[in-house]
RNA sequence: GGGCGGUUAGCUCAGUUGGUUAGAGCGCCUGCCUUACAAGCAGGAUGUCGGGGGUUCGAGUCCCUCACUGCCCA
């Protein structure tokens, strides 16, 4: 069957019909295994039911993908759990706008009919990032997909609130939150954005009741919370207010009269070393507050406007409330003083509203509080397991940022005050005002017995539920075999920016769970290692965004360049720890590669056709002998020549350089060796070299030609497959002239060093080899001699070089376009047209003129750099400290470089006096 | 304010416990449509490894310091 390849690789047709059948094949479904010693697991990092595919994700999925192809071909049980996020606050605010083009509100169509709303969007829009991923390739276990709001997910985050709240560890009470006034809901400390803004610092008096004539100057960014003002606080050691001490203020606008309260809060330096304090609105005047008894007085809505507190303010936006306060202070003469000032404002991370610190009643999982059973806290859990290296960070350095954070965590506020989410498992009774806290679904209250009981509104924070899916994915609270089998999960790979929000609760929570499920308490952590990638810029290093209008959509570049060259290429850009810089100029070298491949098939097609016609080979003798699971080495492969044991050693050597690579999670580092031995190796000299023999007459030598050229490609393309499995895959399969031993190339062996078939010294003498014809290339193009031209060479060498080339005269004569080579007995050093390496000197044989002056000083660079070298060489080797302490290896090495530098440099002088003689 | 990083070829970046001649891709220069590949082939040029000091037989790599710069947290 002849073998129709296209001249230029063109991806999309392929690769859209292997994306297919990956997934219409269910591929990559695998089994529960009965014991998960041999398992590979990955968590999807779940996008949000909203999101789109942006190349971050391509990144993320990218290093997945190779992680677990890579695996699954090395024999793993490897499973990559995907799903989806139902991104709380998100989800709802796609929603709210669609509802806001309608011209309704949420509250207008109530709580329930808005929820139906939302899984109808989730329905018809949610998960379209599912369907890109398909269209990735990401060899995912599709029949285990999920989704956070799943029933059994959903029965998973209850069983999780109830257990912590049994335990003592989530308890409800009124603090002081971030509060969105646009979301309408608290956020967690992580979900604030930190920001400086041009502001201003207005300072305020607030005279001292019964001592007419004094007062006390504030300062404040934030004039309108004056409103709800309850002291003003000095420092204890402040000697301008000793006389002040026990005195009250009346608070200018409103009247009231406030006591001035002694606290180290109030900095000696800062201002006047007075400040307002404002319980209600602003954190540390909360602590404050507590600390001295002081009245929370609220005097604005959850909507961010002025209340009843606010006296004739009520009603105003927050922003114009400080105005009118501003103006109102300035006349009654109690503004000293208006300052330019840096001010750090917090926003709301999903709709940059500024967060309006609140006080309110909500829901916190306490991270610090050892459990009533005396296992340590949360944190001090999740500290334990990554200090002992249970968990394991790459790179390294996240291990410090992580402890720093758990070091320093806050309880967390899981409460949201949303609609679309798991709600709160907690009824509020209305007669004896107890909460009951259950599994199912409470009819009665659990103190009272009274059926006047009520839901708690609010929702849990999404990350909750995330923050369980390493074994709620697998089933839990139910003691699944998915959990027996999968967990831990292998390797976490995700980006930085969700290191606390994710990666961090992870821990506490699957620690804490697992706890019960797990013997061996290695066995209780979600995942053994994690690996951080980097984050993608743009090709000026810029990030990514939006608003700069420098986004890169994945899905374009795949369709310019294949997603083979997009994987690539960020495989190739993915050195641990360092962001990259995307560029189509890369992407378009990496589909260069892919042609490559391509064309590197098409042409032993276009030879492997020809033989078959011929009755000398065809490919059902490959895949007779073939056996696709085999590993180690390349069975059955027939060294004949000295580049049939070079190319079999470096297959082998560099099958061990991926390996260790890859699970040092060194992604560049891989994909650099694989594309450096498949082209500027395997293409540029095993295929040039072994040609003469595939058209050769003798019979026995090209079906042995045959074989092994088949067979190293073959193994080159199951090394290449996890990188780019669309190309690989539909090689493969031609190569077996689609009757492939298994599905696909993904089921196949990773190839794995052979020891035996590692051979130094046929590296090193093709590596003289190739020194030997480049030399001669290197000549003649300074001569600017037309390729077609054959010209005969003299060459200068030691018998066991010169048995070297003479095994490989036909190599030489064809790669250096050589029509004869004489061996000579004396040196070229001094020739005219010649090179001299260590081990040999040759000489082109052409009558033209040189460029002497050209010449001169090319030779006298190269002369000062080997001298340079010598030096180097020499004082080391003169160095009796370096003699006495450096390795035995190293100074061999630099004994063995001298004498070649001494020949070098003899040589190379020698030239330059012929050179200067011939002036 | 606390913490973590970066500075290596024109550009974007590798360089694993200190060790022999510091690499890659792109770009650049020269010559080639050589029957797999011009998305290609062959050849070539390019670095006081941010400055200064130190440790060491030996420093791009470790320490100190300065300069510039990025990120995270408060």
């Amino acid at each position: 069957m002849p073998h129709e390849l296209s001249k230029a690789y063109d991806p999309a047709e392929i690769e859209k019909r292997w994306a297919e059948y990956w997934v219409s094949e269910n591929l990559f479904h695998i089994e529960t295994p009965k014991d998960g010693s041999n398992a590979y697991t990955l968590l999807l990092p779940p996008p949000n039911v909203t999101g789109r595919l942006h190349m971050g994700h391509m990144l993320n999925h990218t290093e997945m993908d190779i992680l677990a192809r890579w695996q699954r071909m090395l024999g793993r049980d490897s499973m990559w759990l995907p799903g989806t996020d139902h991104a709380g606050i998100a989800t709802q605010m796609m929603v709210e706008r669609q509802l806001a083009s309608e011209g309704k509100k949420r509250q207008d169509l109530g709580r329930e009919a808005f929820l139906e709303r939302v899984w109808e969007w989730k329905e018809q829009y949610g998960g379209y990032i599912l369907e890109q991923m398909k269209r990735l390739g990401d060899s995912v276990d599709w029949s285990r997909e999920f989704f956070t709001m799943d029933e059994q997910l959903s029965r998973a985050v209850r069983e999780a609130f109830v257990r912590f709240w049994e335990e003592g560890l989530i308890y409800r009470g009124t603090y002081i939150v971030n509060w969105c006034p646009r979301c309408m809901t608290a956020l967690s400390d992580l979900e604030v954005v930190h920001d400086e803004t041009q502001g201003k610092l207005w300072e305020i008096r607030y005279p001292v009741v019964d001592l007419p004539g004094e007062s006390v100057v504030v300062a404040t960014t934030r004039p309108e919370t004056m409103l709800g003002d309850t002291a003003v606080a000095v420092n204890p050691l402040d000697e301008r207010y000793a006389h002040l001490h026990g005195r009250k203020v009346k608070l200018p606008l409103v009247g009231r009269e406030i006591p001035i309260i002694l606290d180290d809060m109030a900095q000696l330096e800062f201002g006047t070393g007075a400040v307002k304090v404002t319980p209600a609105h602003d954190p540390n005047d909360f602590e404050a507050g507590k600390r001295h008894g002081l009245e929370e007085l609220v005097v604005m809505d959850e909507t961010g406007h002025m209340n009843d507190n606010a006296g004739a303010y009520k009603g105003l936006e927050r922003y114009a409330a400080r105005e009118r306060v501003v103006a109102d202070l300035e006349a009654c003469g109690a503004l000293v003083s208006v300052k330019d000032y840096t001010v750090p404002l917090g926003k709301c991370d999903r709709c940059k509203t500024v967060v309006e610190p609140r006080i309110s009643t909500q829901w916190f999982l306490a991270v610090n509080k050892a459990t009533k059973d005396g296992r340590p806290s949360l944190a001090q859990v999740a500290r334990d397991v990554v200090n002992d290296g249970r968990i394991k960070f790459t790179p390294e350095n996240y291990k410090a940022i992580y402890l720093q954070w758990m070091e320093n965590i806050h309880d967390w506020c899981i409460s949201r005050q949303l609609w679309w989410g798991h709600r709160i498992p907690a009824w509020h009774c209305a007669d004896c005002n107890g909460i009951t806290v259950q599994r199912t679904d409470a009819a009665k209250c659990a103190h009272c017995g009274s059926a006047k009981i009520e839901q708690d509104t609010d929702v849990l924070d999404t990350w909750f539920s995330s923050g369980l899916l390493p074994f709620s994915a697998l089933g839990w609270p139910e003691k699944t075999a998915d959990c027996d089998a999968f967990y831990p999960t292998s390797t976490l790979v995700t980006g930085f920016d969700i290191l606390f929000f994710w990666v961090a609760r992870m821990i506490m929570l699957g620690c804490h769970f697992m706890d019960e499920q797990k013997e061996d308490k290695r066995d209780v952590v979600p995942f053994r290692e994690v690996y951080i990638h980097a984050l993608v810029r743009d090709a000026e290093r810029n990030k990514m965004s939006k608003t700069k209008g420098n986004v890169v959509d994945p899905i374009g570049v795949i369709e310019k360049f294949g997603t083979d060259a997009v994987r690539f290429t960020l495989a190739a850009m993915a050195a641990p720890g360092t962001d990259i810089a995307f560029s189509e100029s890369r992407t378009e070298s990496y589909r260069a590669f892919a042609n490559k491949i391509w064309n590197a098939a098409r042409f032993l097609f276009m030879n492997v056709d020809r033989a078959a016609e011929q009755n000398v080979w065809s490919l059902s003798e490959f895949a007779a002998e073939a056996n696709a699971k085999d590993a180690v080495g390349l069975k059955g492969f027939a060294s004949a020549t000295l580049e049939d044991r070079w190319i079999l050693s470096r297959f082998n050597r560099v099958a061990g350089e991926v390996t260790a690579a890859l699970k040092e999670y060194r992604f560049h580092e891989a994909a650099h060796v694989i594309y450096h031995f498949f082209w500027g190796e395997y293409c540029d000299w095993y295929v040039e070299l072994v040609k003469p023999r595939l058209l050769s007459e003798d019979r026995e030598e090209a079906r042995a030609a045959f074989a092994n050229t088949v067979r190293v490609f073959e193994g080159a393309l199951r090394m290449l497959a996890p990188f780019m499995p669309f190309i690989t895959d539909e090689i493969w399969s031609a190569v077996y002239d689609g009757k492939t031993p298994l599905k696909s190339i993904a089921l196949a062996a990773y190839p794995e060093t052979d020891e035996a078939q590692l051979d130094a010294d046929a590296e090193r003498d093709m590596g003289i080899l190739q020194d030997l014809i480049v030399s001669v290339r290197n000549i003649r193009a300074e001569l600017k001699i037309g390729q077609k031209e054959k010209l005969p060479i003299q060459v200068f060498a030691e018998s066991d070089v010169r048995a070297l080339i003479e095994a490989n005269t036909v190599a030489l004569e064809r790669l250096a376009n050589v029509s004869a080579l004489t061996f000579v007995d004396e040196s070229l050093a001094k020739a005219t047209n010649s090179r001299a390496t260590a081990r040999f000197e040759v000489r082109l044989v052409y009558e033209q003129k040189i460029d002497v002056e050209a010449e001169t000083a090319r030779a006298t660079k190269d002369l000062e750099k080997l001298e340079n070298e010598y030096q180097r060489n020499t004082s080391q080797l003169n160095n009796e400290g370096f003699l006495a302490k450096a390795p035995a290896k190293v100074v061999e090495g630099l004994k063995t470089r001298r004498v070649e530098l001494e020949s070098l440099i003899e040589k190379s002088k020698a030239r330059l006096s012929e050179l200067s003689a011939a002036q």
